[in-house]
DNA sequence: ACAGACCCCTGGTCGC
DNA sequence: TGCGACCAGGGGTCTG
């Protein structure tokens, strides 16, 4: 659940669930689940039993949970990942990778993940923002985000403004759909140069992309499928309100224009032709 | 600094 | 039914 309001809607979710409790057993079922975890399977199970788990904090699109030893859990969902409840006699999941059991009777937690893209670890500064996501840039909904410092950063760059709006380091939370729809919304192409914006233009773009994420997480995020879903399994309903991403061949919300849909850093974007004209001038 | 290629995976869908 | 091609919302690393 990629993006920000997927990510968002899980942290409050695991909040309510792991908050105060303590780890009782940790299997790893799938040596990639943890990869990032560097010392290894036996080592992550080892340094996690028997700590409490004090919060769940986010930043962009990583989770963490700071523990009372002063480590911290680090998760990232990739592309399929799903942090999910579960009674213990629950039936595994076909794509269950790591189990977490407290020493209570409530409910275990499963990281569970088709693609394997996602993963945990174990940071060892969990008191602060953990040093393996400390390039990560606050997000948008932050209170301690600096729209100045953004404006004037992403006018710095050389670069196409879909590109500035992925890069995690400038601005995260946002991927691939909710970039599109914020710039659907600012009426531009994501080909646009950054240095080419206006002052004015890029606030207005930031003030989008926020209005969306913000829409985005009312409605628990966006689903496709069963494969995006919060930690009590239930589908986010953002996707009925989606008026770019995957619309090719289908009216703009805006001028009936049929949306079109372009390769770009290997991944699909769709835009109105008519309400995001591609610019003239290619980045040189 | 930045672009681009490539890597990591599984599974659903579509056309033949 | 089967098969191959293509698609999928992530990000990290390396090269130029």
């Amino acid at each position: 659940m990629p993006e920000l309001p997927e990510v968002e809607t899980v942290r409050q979710g695991l909040a309510k669930w792991v908050t105060g409790r303590r780890i009782d057993t940790v299997e790893v079922r799938h040596p990639r689940a943890i990869r990032r975890h560097l010392p290894g399977d036996v080592h992550f199970a080892a340094v996690l039993k028997g700590r409490t788990i004090l919060d769940v904090a986010r930043r962009g699109k990583y989770l963490w949970l700071p523990l009372d030893s002063g480590d911290a859990i680090i998760a990232h969902l990739g592309m399929s990942g799903q942090l999910l409840m579960q009674p213990a006699g629950a039936e595994d999941e076909t794509h269950l990778r790591v189990r977490i059991t407290f020493d209570d009777a409530g409910p275990q937690l499963r990281f569970v993940d088709q693609r394997t893209f996602g993963g945990l670890s174990v940071s060892e500064d969990g008191a602060e923002l953990p040093r393996e996501i400390a390039h990560i840039a606050r997000d948008p909904m932050d209170p301690l985000f600096d729209d100045e410092l953004f404006v004037a950063s992403l006018r710095r760059r050389h670069t196409e403004i879909k590109r500035a709006l992925l890069d995690q380091t400038l601005i995260s939370g946002v991927g691939n759909i909710y970039a599109d729809e914020a710039l659907w919304r600012s009426q531009l192409h994501g080909a646009r140069a950054t240095d080419a914006l206006t002052r004015p233009a890029v606030r207005r773009l930031l003030a989008h992309v926020r209005d969306v994420l913000g829409e985005a997480l009312v409605a628990g995020g966006t689903s496709f499928d069963a494969l995006y879903v919060n930690v009590d399994g239930e589908s986010g309903y953002f996707d009925r309100a989606l008026n770019a991403y995957g619309r090719e061949g289908q009216p703009c919300h805006r001028c009936g224009t049929i949306m079109r849909r372009e390769q770009f850093m290997n991944r699909s974007s769709y835009s109105c032709p008519r309400c995001q004209p591609r610019p003239r001038q290619p980045l040189r």
